[in-house]
DNA sequence: CCATGAACCTGGTCGC
DNA sequence: TGCGACCAGGTTCATG
């Protein structure tokens, strides 16, 4: 499900109903949902603590205390939410008791989402790529990373070790939109063009945050609300419709291991 | 260093 | 209606 904007979606609809608030108890239906740490140790550690934030840092969402750290991740299919009541929906993970008395509720079909839990962030932090709407993201340091790797762009650009945030579905857009190939060697790629990926990728992130995230199948925030970038997208799931840049036929293959989309009209591979 | 495929899971869709 | 094959917004691990 989420990429960037979608996770920032997520993290703006429960920020103030968890900051200054406080766990009160975790009930736990999918065990392996705690990736480093056990249930006792959530209790131990994370019960009648105040939150003091909640952040966006790649696709994890932050909910952080003085300086340790709950961490999730929703991988493909995972939601967070309030709820009054007991959920009585299929695939929930996890369920959070709140000091009001609300339900913070995990949901995920495909159970390949996680919590972790970190004495700060700095691991992450260390671990993860730039974001790619800060300021380190820009002409000259996107243009330095792509000219000393020899990789296939829609590779280097999925990686989360390089650049954190990026997915299946903005990769797509955006290398359409500066008129890449999805398999070209990042180092045979002009410095003109990254300069064009690299607006691309700040102008599409940003658009889709401002739509609430993109909607291809179930992502879902607060209540069931459907992100609105859905409508901008112009190749993503679109295989077989026009260009609509120059209406050739817009073609999907697999490279890097995932779904590909692309014009072979626009976007012409070079190396 | 890089590419590929499998694994982790469930459900939707498509063809027969 | 049913069944199998294939696909899905992500990440990690083994292998060549």
């Amino acid at each position: 499900m989420p990429e960037l904007p979608e996770v920032e979606t997520v993290v703006q609809s429960i920020r103030d109903k968890l900051i200054g608030n406080e766990f009160r108890n975790i009930e736990i239906r999918w065990p392996k949902v705690l990736f480093n740490f056990s249930k006792s140790e959530f209790l131990n550690n994370l019960i009648k603590r105040k939150i003091q934030r909640v952040e966006r840092r790649a696709k994890f969402i932050i909910i952080g205390f003085n300086k340790d750290i709950l961490a999730i991740h929703l991988r493909m299919t995972g939601k967070l939410y309030f709820q009054n009541d007991l959920p009585q929906k299929k695939h929930i993970s996890v369920i959070i008791t709140m000091n009001n008395g609300s339900y913070f509720i995990f949901e995920d079909t495909r159970k390949f989402g996680k919590f972790y839990y970190y004495k700060s962030q700095d691991y992450l932090n260390n671990k993860l790529g730039i974001e790619p709407l800060s300021n380190k993201l820009n002409d000259r340091s996107l243009i330095n990373i792509l000219h000393n790797k020899k990789r296939m762009i829609k590779a280097l650009l999925l990686d989360q070790n390089i650049i954190a945030g990026l997915g299946n579905i903005y990769v797509d857009e955006c290398l359409w939109k500066s008129n890449i190939h999805p398999e070209t060697t990042s180092n045979k790629i002009s410095g003109k063009n990254i300069t064009i990926l690299c607006k691309a990728i700040k102008t599409t992130l940003r658009s889709s945050i401002n739509a609430q995230g993109t909607t291809v199948v179930d992502f879902t925030f607060l209540n069931g609300q459907s992100g609105k970038y859905s409508d901008q997208l112009n190749i993503f799931r679109r295989q077989g419709d026009s260009c609509p840049k120059c209406s050739e036929i817009i073609r999907k293959k697999k490279v890097a291991g995932r779904g590909t989309h692309f014009c072979p009209k626009c976007q012409v591979k070079r190396y």
